[in-house]
DNA sequence: TATTGTTATACTCTATAACTATA
DNA sequence: TATAGTTATAGAGTATAACAATA
């Protein structure tokens, strides 16, 4: 049992681990990358990826040099920025995100009521807790 | 659904990540150490974690400077070295290895029966494949 | 010549502490 | 004074390339 769980949770980490490298993105990366679907601040990234903001700074710079991601000031905020993505990185995150490929194709081999019953195991198994999800790594 | 996957993957990430601290370890030297629970050529351990040689060494050397672990002579092979836990570093891993209370934790919510459906569902997700298994990170 | 492991190097992730600018 | 973000710094993970010793 503990061992289905660690090999599957292995396969997931490396399974993302390679899509994010076929856009040309780290883990890190894609994972912020993937919450550009629209303007964030920092701050805002900082708390759903679960890191310190002096890493998303450096993260976000690093996406910045590469032309997927911009930083603007933030009207409402004057100490503030606003993160957006370029349409190049528009493009990388749609691809990234809507593509999930490697989710889909582990739950491949179940059809859609083992599917069901899966999500709702694994829903169950982390508790009643909404879950904040994160995720850098 | 491929929401409540990585919102489980997540969740097993960080709880992976906090109980290796709790034994001040990093998850990636947490992932090594248990790997010890007999003598293993450097080969083998990059091998079962999946990574270079060199990100080994550089590992080993960590944990060899905690004195958690100590590098000798190959009888068999004099290219090669055998990694053997000290008696620290053998309390150390199986204190996280048989402990493992955060998988636990997660499908306590479970019952037996809802648990090993949860297992033969992630086998099957995961394919016939034996899964080779790993993780750094 | 091929294999095992190490070293040098470089890049990324990550957090802490100190700092700037704004609120 | 408190908050948002940056910079400097340092430790760790990671891979590539060059290398030593052994097979």
């Amino acid at each position: 049992m503990l061992g289905a769980l660690s090999a599957f949770v292995d396969d997931y980490n490396r399974a993302y681990e390679r899509a994010a490298q076929q856009h040309g993105l780290t883990s890190a990366q894609a994972c912020v990358l993937g919450r550009l679907d629209r303007p964030r601040r920092m701050s805002e990234l900082a708390a759903a990826v679960g890191c310190d903001a002096s890493n998303i700074t450096q993260i976000i710079k690093r996406l910045e040099n590469r032309s997927l991601v911009q930083r603007r000031a933030c009207p409402e905020d004057g100490r503030a920025r606003q993160v957006v993505a370029t349409a190049d990185g528009e493009a990388t995150r749609a691809a990234f995100d809507a593509s999930f490929a490697f989710v889909r194709e582990m739950v491949e081999p179940l059809d859609g009521e083992e599917q069901t019953r899966l999500a709702s195991l694994l829903r169950k198994a982390m508790g009643a807790a909404p879950s904040r999800h994160g995720r850098p790594h």
